[in-house]
RNA sequence: GGGCACGUAGCUCAGUGGUAGAGCAUCACGUUGACAUCGUGGGGGUUGUUGGUUCGAUCCCAACCGUGCCCA
C-alpha cells in the first residue's frame, strides 16, 4: 500500500544515482542512426544554480528525455566555461583570507592556486544540476580550459590568424582600471547617471575672443587635441581653422569643422580628447589630430600631465582642475546633466577607453555566413522574431576584442622575437621553427601574456566537446546539434559567435533550432536580483517541493515570449497534481488494476472507448507541444487530462464497474486504466522524472512493468480504436453536471438522496439514463429515477438540460424564492444569447457572406436556446 | 532616437476571425474508503483607448495611452 503522499526529498537522490550508475544518460545507448542532440550552455564554473539555469536546462531536460523516449540516439553534453574575470576574482578573494596577495605570485602559482580551487569548490553547480534531474552524459562532461578544448582554440586562433581573421592592433578599447584588462563592448553596460556638465573657455590665439566648450568629464581636457563645431553652425564659422588655447596646459588646439559637434548640445563647440573617448577617436583620425593618452593602467593621471597632477586618480584630478578653472576665469557654467556612463559588467567599476594593444577578431568578415545561413533557415530561431535581434546586431558588428589581461585563461598562442616580431603558432616549437626560418638562427620567444576571452572558447563549444578538431565519430553523429535552448541575453555573446565559428571551422551551422526562452522573475515581475533581494533559490524550492513541481510549474509557464512570474502558490499547485496522481495509483492499486495487453479495436465498455480515445488526443497533442516547443501547452494538456479527465470522471466511472463486478468488464477496466496509467506516467517523466519513477518502481502491479526503469520506457504509439465518438459519455457528464448544478444552486444538502423525475426524454437521454443509471445515482446522489410528468406542488425543480424535461423532487426542500431566482438567471442568460443569434440571422449579408457551416451552428444554438427557454418560461409560470 | 515585446477575471497567465478559458484567490456545501496537498457547485470580463478592414474583431491593420526590455 503507498504512503499517504509523495515524498520527494527522500527518493530523488536515490533514483538518479541509480540512473547514472546504470549508464543511462550515455549517448549512443540507442544504436540508431537518427540522432537528437543539444550541447548545455556551459555554466560557469564558479557559479550555483539559478533560477534561470532551472528553467533552461529543465528544457533541454525535457527535449532529451522526450527524444530518448522517442527511440533517438541522444546525446545531452554537458560542461562547465572557465569563466576568466569571475574565477579570478572569486579566487583573489579566498587568497586575500590566507593573506596572500595575487600580485606576489607568478603566473604559475597564481594558475595553480586556481585549479586547486577549482577541484575544491568548482562545478557545485554540477550536482545542482543533477538534483533538478538533468539527464546529461556526465561521462563527456568537457571544460573549456580541458586540453582537448584548449587545442581547439590554439588550433583556431592560429587558422584565424594565418586567414587574416586575427590580427593585433593598437586601438582604442574598454578598459577596466579596477580588474586592469580590456573588456569586449558586450561587456560595457551603459548607465544613465545625473552629472554635471562643465562649460569652459578656451581662449583664441591672438584675439580677445574665447571658446566655450561643454564637457562631462573636464579632467579629460589635459589630453585634448582639438574643438570641434558643427559645419553649418554660424556661431563659429569663422573660428574654423583656427587655434584655441588650452587652458592650465597651453597647449595649441586647432578649430575643426565636423558634424560630430551637435549644434543643439551643450555650447556647440566640443573638446574633443582622441585617447580617451570613442568618437573622439574617430574625428581624430578623419582630422589627423595627436593622440595624447593621460591615464595609466589605474586610470590615474600619468606623466603626459602636468606634474602636480601626476599620480592623482581621475576623479580626484577632475576636483582639482575644475578649482584650478575657477580660480583662472575659465570656468563659464556648469549645469545639471543626465548622461549615460559606461561601467564593467563584472568589476561594477566606470570604464576607461584607452589606447592599448590588443588582439582582434574581424567579425564582420565572419558575420556574413553567419547571417545568411539564418536567413536561408539553416538554423531557426524559435520564437522567430528573435531573428530580428540576431539580424540587428550581426549586421552592425564591431571588431571583437579577445585578449583579456588575466592569467586564467587560454594564453594566447603567440610569440615574440626579440624585434617584437610576432610568431603565432599552436606550440613553442613551431613558433620557433618559424623563427628560424626568419632570423636564420635560434632566438628566445616569449609568449603574449595575455589571455584569450572566454566567450572565445565558448564559441567553439559545440564542436569542440565534439572532439574538433579530430574527425570523431561523435561529430559524425551529432553535429550540427539539433537545436540549442538558451535565454536571449547571450545571443550576442554566444550563439551568434558559436555561429560565426561554427560555420567558418566545420562549414556547417552549429545548431538546427536555437530555441529562445524567457527570463524568470519574481512573482510582482521584477527582476530578481541579490540587492533587490528578491531571488528565489531553486535549491530551496526544490527541498520544499520536490524538484519535479518546480519543473512542472517552469515547464507550464514557459510560453513563447513571455517572461515567467514565479510564485511559489503555483508550485503548490502542481504539488498538489503531484498528490493527486498519487492518490490515483492508491485506487487503481485498491481496484487491482494490472496491466494485460489489450487490443483496443475490442474494447467494449463505454468508458474505456472514451477514456482511451481523450488519452489518444492528449498523447497527439502533447507530442506535438514538445516537438514544437510550446512546453506550457504539453503541461496543461497533460494536467487537464490526468486531472479533469482522468481522475475527476473515468475513475469515477469506473467505481460503479467494479461495483457491478462483471467479470469481463472488470478485467477489461482494469486493463484499461492500467493501460492509461502507464501512459500518463511515460508521457509525464520527461517533464517530472522522479515522481514518475518512483511511482513506477514501487507500484508494479498497476503499471506496465518488466525490469526496465521508466527512465528506460519509450514513447507511447498510436492505438487504433474503434470508430465511436463516445457521445453516450458525454451526455452522461452534461446530465451529472446539470443535476449537481441544481442540487448546489437549490441548496440541497450534499448528503440527501433525491428522486429524479423523467418526461419528454430524448432517445440518446434514455439511453444514456437506462445504460448508466448506477454511474448516475453515485455521482449525483439520486436514489430513484422515475417516469413522471411534472406536477405541481410535489416539490419539483427543472434540471436545465436540452434532451428532455428533467425534475427533481425536491419536496419539503424546495425555496420557491431561490427556485425563481435561479430560473430567472438562466433565462436571462439564454434570452441574452438568443438576442445575438437572432441579430446574426437576420443580417442578410451574415447570411450572404458566412460559411454555411457558421450559419448551421447558429441555427443550431437558436433551436437549442428556444427550447430551453420554452422549459423555464414553463417552470417559473408554474411557481406563479 | 532606433528596435522588440506586452496590456484578457482580484492576482498570474493561456487562447481564438464566429459561444472568452485555466490555476490561484474568493463564496456556498461536503469528511464511513483514492485524494482536505481534496470533492461539488457558484460569483467574477465593455479582452488598455480610438478608429479602420470585415457579414462578423478580443484576434488582422493604424494611431494613441500605459508597462517592460534591448541597442545607440
Amino acid at each position: 500500500m503507498l504512503e499517504k503522499y509523495y515524498q520527494p526529498n527522500a527518493v530523488e537522490g536515490e533514483i538518479y544515482k541509480k540512473w547514472e550508475s546504470d549508464g543511462d544518460f550515455k549517448a549512443g545507448i540507442k544504436d540508431t542512426s537518427q540522432s537528437y542532440s543539444i550541447v548545455i550552455p556551459p555554466p560557469n564554473v564558479t557559479g550555483t544554480l539559478h533560477m534561470g539555469h532551472a528553467l533552461n536546462n529543465t528544457l533541454q531536460d525535457i527535449l532529451i528525455r522526450f527524444y530518448r523516449m522517442q527511440g533517438k540516439n541522444v546525446l545531452w553534453q554537458p560542461g562547465t566555461d572557465h569563466a576568466g574575470i569571475a574565477t579570478e576574482m572569486v579566487v583573489e578573494r579566498e587568497l586575500k583570507k590566507q593573506n596572500i596577495k595575487k600580485s606576489n605570485l607568478t603566473r604559475k602559482e597564481f594558475i595553480n592556486k586556481v585549479w586547486e580551487w577549482k577541484e575544491k569548490s568548482g562545478n557545485e553547480i554540477i550536482n545542482q544540476l543533477k538534483r533538478l534531474g538533468c539527464s546529461c552524459d556526465w561521462s563527456r562532461e568537457r571544460f573549456t580550459l580541458d586540453e582537448g578544448l584548449s587545442t581547439a582554440v590554439k588550433h583556431v586562433f592560429v587558422n584565424l590568424y594565418n586567414d587574416g581573421l586575427i590580427y593585433k592592433d593598437k586601438r582604442l578599447s574598454n578598459w577596466d582600471p579596477k580588474l586592469q584588462t580590456t573588456i569586449s563592448d558586450l561587456e560595457v553596460i551603459q548607465k544613465e547617471v545625473k552629472g554635471s556638465l562643465w562649460y569652459i573657455d578656451y581662449q583664441i590665439e591672438n584675439e580677445e575672443r574665447q571658446i566655450t566648450i561643454a564637457t562631462t568629464r573636464p579632467e579629460t581636457m589635459i589630453g585634448d587635441t582639438a574643438i570641434a563645431v558643427h559645419p553649418e553652425d554660424d556661431r563659429f564659422k569663422d573660428l574654423v581653422g583656427k587655434i584655441a588655447i588650452l587652458p592650465i596646459v597651453n597647449r595649441k588646439l586647432p578649430i575643426v569643422a565636423d558634424d560630430y559637434a551637435k549644434m543643439d548640445q551643450g555650447s556647440g563647440a566640443v573638446k574633443i580628447t582622441p585617447a580617451h573617448d570613442f568618437n573622439d577617436y574617430e574625428l581624430g583620425q578623419r582630422h589627423n589630430l595627436d593622440v595624447i593618452n593621460i591615464f595609466d593602467e589605474s586610470a590615474r593621471l600619468n606623466d603626459n600631465c602636468p606634474t602636480k597632477y601626476v599620480g592623482l586618480d581621475r576623479y580626484e584630478a577632475r576636483n582639482f582642475i575644475i578649482d584650478e578653472l575657477k580660480e583662472i576665469g575659465a570656468l563659464n557654467k556648469i549645469e545639471e546633466n543626465v548622461h549615460t556612463v559606461p561601467y564593467g559588467d563584472r568589476s561594477g567599476e566606470v570604464i576607461e577607453p584607452l589606447l592599448t594593444d590588443q588582439w582582434f577578431v574581424d567579425a564582420k568578415k565572419l558575420s556574413i555566413d553567419a547571417i545568411d545561413k539564418v536567413r536561408e533557415g539553416k538554423t531557426k530561431f524559435i520564437p522567430k522574431n528573435w531573428e530580428k535581434t540576431y539580424f540587428e546586431w550581426m549586421e552592425n558588428i564591431q571588431p571583437w576584442c579577445v585578449s583579456r589581461q588575466l592569467m586564467w585563461g587560454h594564453q594566447i598562442p603567440a610569440w615574440y622575437g626579440p624585434d617584437n616580431k610576432i610568431f603565432v603558432a599552436e606550440t613553442y616549437e613551431e613558433a620557433s621553427l618559424e623563427a628560424r626560418d626568419y632570423y636564420k638562427k635560434d632566438v628566445e620567444l616569449t609568449q603574449d601574456e595575455d589571455v584569450l576571452d572566454t566567450w572565445f572558447s565558448s564559441a567553439l563549444w559545440p564542436f569542440s566537446t565534439l572532439g574538433w578538431p579530430e574527425k570523431t565519430i561523435e561529430l559524425e553523429q551529432y553535429y550540427p546539434t539539433s537545436a540549442l535552448v538558451t535565454g536571449f541575453d547571450i545571443i550576442f555573446f554566444w550563439v551568434a559567435r558559436m555561429m560565426m565559428m561554427g560555420l567558418y571551422f566545420t562549414k556547417e551551422v552549429p545548431f538546427k533550432e536555437v530555441y529562445v526562452h524567457a527570463l524568470v522573475r519574481d512573482e510582482h515581475g521584477q527582476k530578481m536580483s541579490k540587492s533587490k533581494g528578491n531571488v528565489i533559490d531553486p535549491l530551496v524550492l526544490m527541498d520544499e517541493y520536490g524538484a519535479d513541481a518546480l519543473r512542472m510549474t517552469l515547464c507550464s509557464m514557459a510560453a513563447q515570449g513571455r517572461d515567467i512570474k514565479l510564485s511559489k502558490q503555483r508550485i503548490e499547485g502542481y504539488r498538489n497534481f503531484i498528490t493527486k496522481i498519487w492518490n490515483a495509483a492508491k485506487l487503481s492499486e485498491s481496484n487491482k488494476c494490472k496491466y494485460e495487453e489489450i487490443d483496443f479495436k475490442s474494447i467494449k465498455n463505454p468508458f474505456n472507448k472514451w477514456i482511451l480515445l481523450n488519452y489518444e488526443q492528449c498523447r497527439v497533442a502533447t507530442e506535438d507541444s514538445i516537438k514544437n516547443y510550446r512546453f506550457n501547452e504539453a503541461a496543461n494538456e497533460l494536467y487537464k487530462f490526468t486531472w479533469n479527465i482522468f481522475c475527476d470522471w473515468y475513475l469515477e466511472f469506473t467505481k460503479s464497474v467494479f461495483n457491478k463486478n462483471e467479470a469481463n468488464d472488470v478485467f477489461e477496466t482494469r486493463s484499461v486504466t492500467s493501460f492509461v496509467f502507464t501512459n500518463i506516467l511515460i508521457m509525464l517523466h520527461p517533464i517530472m522524472p522522479f515522481f514518475t519513477e518512483h511511482l513506477w518502481n514501487i507500484a508494479p502491479s498497476i503499471l506496465k512493468h518488466n525490469s526496465n526503469p521508466i527512465n528506460r520506457a519509450s514513447w507511447p504509439e498510436k492505438i487504433k480504436l474503434s470508430k465511436d465518438n463516445c457521445s453516450e459519455i458525454e451526455i452522461l457528464k452534461e446530465l451529472i453536471t446539470a443535476i449537481r448544478s441544481t442540487r448546489a444552486e437549490m441548496n440541497v444538502p450534499a448528503n440527501v438522496f433525491v428522486e429524479l423525475n423523467l418526461s419528454e426524454a430524448s432517445e440518446r437521454l434514455t439511453s444514456a439514463i437506462e445504460n448508466y443509471e448506477d454511474t448516475i445515482f453515485a455521482l449525483t446522489k439520486i436514489n430513484k429515477i422515475s417516469q413522471k410528468q411534472f406536477s405541481k406542488g410535489e416539490g419539483m425543480v427543472q434540471v436545465l438540460f436540452n434532451d428532455g424535461l428533467i425534475y427533481l423532487s425536491l419536496k419539503g426542500i424546495i425555496d420557491f424564492k431561490i427556485e425563481k431566482k435561479r430560473l430567472t438567471k438562466n433565462l436571462n442568460k439564454i434570452e441574452s444569447e438568443m438576442e445575438k443569434i437572432e441579430n446574426k440571422l437576420n443580417n442578410n449579408n451574415f447570411v450572404k457572406n458566412a460559411p454555411q457551416e457558421i450559419i448551421d451552428e447558429q441555427k443550431e444554438r437558436q433551436k437549442e436556446y428556444s427550447l430551453s427557454r420554452k422549459k423555464i418560461l414553463n417552470a417559473i409560470k408554474s411557481i406563479d
